[in-house]
DNA sequence: GGGAAAAATCGACTGCGGTCAACTTTTATC
DNA sequence: GATAAAAGTTGACCGCAGTCGATTTTTCCC
């Protein structure tokens, strides 16, 4: 059943999003004004707040479509034996090389994702929960292959990496982090996450 | 040389923070327009901006001058010899209590706080550095009890700590932990994070 | 203390995000 | 196909963040 209505409706949606990634990468997201955004799309200024509440949602709704597809991508590919070191690494990184890709975007995105406004928190609980469906099975699979501690809840562990990637995303926007060496920081952070951070209990006495 | 002016220029940007804090708490950020924070400072609204450059900046201003006292108070009684577990837990729940009382202050500070502008890149630089005074003092303390491995580097164990702490207060403002959990979560994640998510490696062979 | 330069204050003005009541298009019903 | 209800579109309008040139206050120098 798709009526007329329907079908326009994924039109103009897509116009939208079509003009906002045009004009927002031209121009930038700050510099392009919505009514500028609706010409470029051919609709009245606003019928773009018939689809999107406010304009950084059209920024977000970009964003939350590319991630969908990425965690499309890594299911369908990173069910495979390597290490849990790698596959997070792995998964982190192709998630950090989209929100670097254009530091404005991703600035946003990260803040509305980490500290999200009260009326987004719907849609974002939804996102968090299609997460937890990409990590738990991977972390259970290490929890079997010996790789991960069993006494600790899945949903703590999947904690540790995402904070360690806040984290990196931080240090890059501060500088801290170049783009080049991001992957190496992260490793060296998940690796430090699996080791501990304090020293080994049982191993060699120390000198001193 | 206290000039009349400085004197002046002292006064009016306390009445502007003044004006800020009563009207922010009364009636919440975004409902507060600067002209009616100017009228209640007493001023123009041209002179706001002459003292702070963007609205959120006058927030930010507040939220940083209580972040220094909150850490020359920690500096000041911190020094003990607690475990460094017990340190870290009580330094960012301090900044934890702070963040949360008030909801709407503390998002827009930890958004600006993580994923800061450029503009703003240097002084939230400086910040950082306040903070790894802070902390790397303990932090080498504890190495010397022996409670934190000494081939890490100091940064990267701040960091450790930091990026847990991000993922403590976005869990807060999502919902997923409340208030008053966080000590208690806090405290899991970084015991979690001193002894490494993976087995032990010298322990007890497994049974499988 | 006079007078000019520098600093600070001010509020009218601009531009944009977001709203809303009037209007047009689509659907459902007979 | 006529018609009424529902859904979708629109741009004039509102409120506010932030700007800027005109004005006032402070400092500095003689």
């Amino acid at each position: 059943m798709t009526s007329i209505r329907e079908t326009k409706k994924r039109r103009t949606r897509a116009a939208i999003m079509q003009a906002a990634v045009k004009l927002f990468s031209e121009k930038g997201f700050e510099k392009t004004s919505i009514e500028e955004l609706a010409r470029e799309a051919g609709i009245g200024k606003g019928t773009v707040y018939s689809y999107f509440q406010t304009k950084s949602d059209i920024l977000h709704a970009f964003c939350e479509d590319e991630l969908v597809c990425l965690h499309q991508e890594l299911t369908a590919n990173a069910d495979k034996e390597i290490p849990l070191l790698r596959q997070m690494v792995n998964i982190y990184m192709s998630e950090f090389k989209m929100i670097t890709e254009n530091r404005e975007f991703g600035r946003l995105f990260m803040q509305q994702t980490a500290f999200p406004r009260d009326a987004d928190l719907e849609k974002h609980l939804e996102n968090e929960d299609q997460y937890f469906r990409v990590l738990f099975p991977l972390l259970e699979k290490a929890q079997e292959r010996g790789e991960l501690r069993r006494d600790l809840e899945l949903l703590h562990i999947t904690g540790h990496f995402y904070g360690l990637y806040l984290l990196l995303v931080s240090a890059w926007f501060t500088g801290r982090v170049p783009t080049e060496e991001a992957e190496i920081a992260l490793e060296t952070l998940f690796r430090q996450a699996l080791e501990g951070l304090q020293p080994p209990p049982a191993a060699g006495i120390s000198t001193t």
